[in-house]
DNA sequence: TTGACGCCCATTGTATCCCATGATATCCCA
DNA sequence: TGGGATATCATGGGATACAATGGGCGTCAA
């Protein structure tokens, strides 16, 4: 499963291309479609774009198949996930252009940041990240003391 | 099995063709019939078309084959789902024609709808997708946290 | 005969491919 | 360990291919 770690900057060319991050497309490494898919945050209390790799979605779909395929839960869910998602595929540069409904909600002009969030990631107008960010921190140190991570699986398991 | 993502509106000529768009072309590869199989949706809250391509109707047959094959249930389903269904080949472009009657309860006029479902996908009047697909994101957003998804299985499988 | 459908070709806008460049980070060797 | 050579990355722009769309025409069937 693809990690990712860390924040990037990077920005948006009059084409609309953004390069996503090398290390970000090192962790997707060799899927069976190159490129990335996005979609808005399910989050109501920000405008962030959701992305990972095809396979996430894969899984995603065989998660929600086990349903009842003609469930109004099933119906939901596979709409907003999946109907609201798009793929972006990599030029050969490593690039992929934005979709215009998902730039503006977002908010994003010039820039774009990419946050590592572990199996998937997410792409912020700056500012409101940086923003979000110094009030997630503050709300987690606020919430250390309560906080108690999983102990570690067996040790094989890697 | 293919993986449909993504929303897009495409335009039907005076001829009723419409371009199934091409990513969705591309997931459903080369199987055994180049083209979709469209009925009307079960669900008696709205009017869209579902689709799917032709594997995915053989594995419903499957499934359905498993229900006591004398009972109303397995006549029902069988009558409803493979009776009111319609297979569309591709022309040389990828277009399909819609019948009249899954046109006129989905009252679709100009312009179509193409809503990927993950497995499936639908077809719909484009501005009665929107307010569902409005309303189907509250209702996602409201049960994200009731709601649990098979998490992701180890990094065996990729 | 007439309408519907399948097959073919034309057009247009967009996005993909391909190449170039500068900056930064990495590597290699003394 | 320091400094130059090299590779990698983000970015930009022009040429090209492809997708969506529209229309013509022949064939088949009612």
């Amino acid at each position: 499963m693809a990690l990712f770690l860390s924040t990037f900057i990077n920005r948006i060319d009059r084409k609309g291309r953004v390069s996503v991050p090398a290390p970000f497309r090192a962790a997707l490494g060799s899927q069976s479609f190159q490129g990335i898919v996005a979609f808005p945050s399910l989050n109501e209390n920000y405008d962030a774009i959701e992305a990972c790799g095809i396979d996430r979605m894969e899984q995603l779909s065989a998660s929600v198949d086990r349903l009842n395929p003609f469930s109004d839960e099933h119906g939901d869910f596979a709409n907003t996930i999946f109907g609201d998602s798009v793929q972006l595929p990599f030029d050969g540069e490593g690039r992929v252009i934005l979709p215009r409904h998902l730039i503006e909600r977002a908010k994003i002009a010039e820039h774009a940041a990419f946050v590592g969030r572990g199996a998937t990631f997410q792409i912020w107008q700056p500012d409101a990240l940086q923003a979000f960010q110094t009030a997630a921190r503050q709300r987690a140190q606020a919430a250390r003391a309560t906080l108690s991570l999983e102990p570690p699986k067996g040790a094989g398991d890697g």
